[in-house]
DNA sequence: CGCGAGATTGATCGCCCTCAAGGTAAGTGG
DNA sequence: CCACTTACCTTGAGGGCGATCAATCTCGCG
């Protein structure tokens, strides 16, 4: 119990969010919080389900899936350790947008609204830096709003490559955050399409697959390569 | 010029956003924003600019656009008179993610970025609006990756009428907010295929069209069979 | 080895875009 | 009042991208 308050308080830290909060506040969030284990697969919350918490991924990952009336889903985001999601309901006091599902062994921490609303309420430069986060994520997608609506297949998966790389102008080998399949559905694919798109990359000339494990020697001629189609 | 401060004030008072600002601070950030007027397809500012304002829709209306290398468009959202528009951007004090053009003779309030941080600063209270109204944007920006990615053309168009609709129970007649291309790219189509769909829609009795008026006599029947496909 | 999950590859199909040709309606000038 | 113009919408034919269905392949693992 000690050490998961230990481990929860260091990743909480390092979360742009809570990095300037005083030692005292967040270990009065960690005392209200619990730390919540699913198997591959667990639903964490569903789609508009009423918002009690918000979440803080500690291993693992996990899934945010928007379903459609016939049962198609696809993936909104996937939330990689270290991140936090479902945060911006709190201001809306409403239900979850999506539902969240673990992508295999996950632990999450569980957050609960009302205590960090109240802390919120008292502390005006945190705020500031929520306002700032909810602004990132907006701006996060409107983007992905563009790439599903005026790019190819080939576009969204190039331009997916790019962002995983630190830098644009050296070869870089990079990891898929998950299986394919999932990349697949976050990238509004399917996994035979995807499959299909690595191998014309490859093809070209672009990049090398082994796996998971992606390495591009040339960045910018992948960019330009996806611009002509 | 005080007839157009009078106009504003009380525009401005009916957004959400201000409805519960002072009188005082109201009138000093007027007197800091002008009045913009645009002509048909004017661009207010483009994506990528550098953001000092943000706006108000004072008659009119806005497109803001996406554009593709490609140079394809997709109009992200159409902003209608009295709403706001890129005041997301005040927190990052980035640049503007979207382009904005007119859609037909425009008038537009011009409020500078930098005073209204500065009144928010010391208003904790309209931040937390802020951060509500952010929180919303989110959700409608989910909910349009959803449409964009897990649904037909048939789904996206109902989901639009029927938002449309004042209530979903009843017969409503609605009035589209703009001329049927912008209506298309609004929803990621081509103005042919939202013609085709329209027609379809017709002949199987859910609705009629007459111009820009669409009665639909039974809401709850249109959501059906969208989907059914 | 055999099993099963994930990945690949091929064949086919459907939705929506593109290109092209009318069609309708409102506004001009004679 | 009527040709003419212009903008917008509609309708049709054809094609391409990506989904679907199905078969095969790879690989880790009991």
């Amino acid at each position: 119990m000690e050490a998961i308050a230990d481990n929860a308080s260091s990743l909480l830290r390092e979360t742009s969010l809570f990095s300037a909060w005083p030692e005292a506040l967040l270990n009065t969030l960690l005392t209200q919080s619990k730390k919540v284990t699913l198997g591959s697969g667990d639903i964490l919350f569903v789609e508009k389900a009423t918002a009690n918490a918000f979440y803080l991924v500690l291993s693992g990952r996990i899934h945010l899936i928007a379903a459609a009336a016939t049962g198609q889903e696809k993936i909104v985001e996937i939330i990689q350790i270290n991140d936090l999601f479902a945060e911006a309901v709190a201001f809306l006091g409403g239900c979850y947008p999506v539902t969240a599902a673990a992508d295999g062994p996950t632990t999450v921490l569980e957050i609960p609204l009302a205590l960090f609303l109240e802390i919120l309420e008292q502390k005006p430069q945190l705020m500031r830096q929520m306002l700032a986060r909810l602004s990132m994520r907006l701006h996060f997608l409107v983007k992905e709003l563009r790439h599903l609506s005026v790019e190819s297949a080939e576009q969204r998966l190039a331009s997916y490559l790019l962002e995983l790389c630190p830098v644009v102008n050296n070869p870089a080998v990079i990891e898929l955050p998950a299986k394919k399949a999932a990349v697949a559905a976050r990238l509004g694919l399917t996994p035979e399409t995807l499959s299909r798109v690595l191998s014309r990359m490859r093809k070209a000339g672009l990049i090398e697959v082994e796996q998971r494990t992606i390495s591009i020697p040339d960045p910018l001629a992948l960019r330009r390569w996806a611009g002509g189609h």
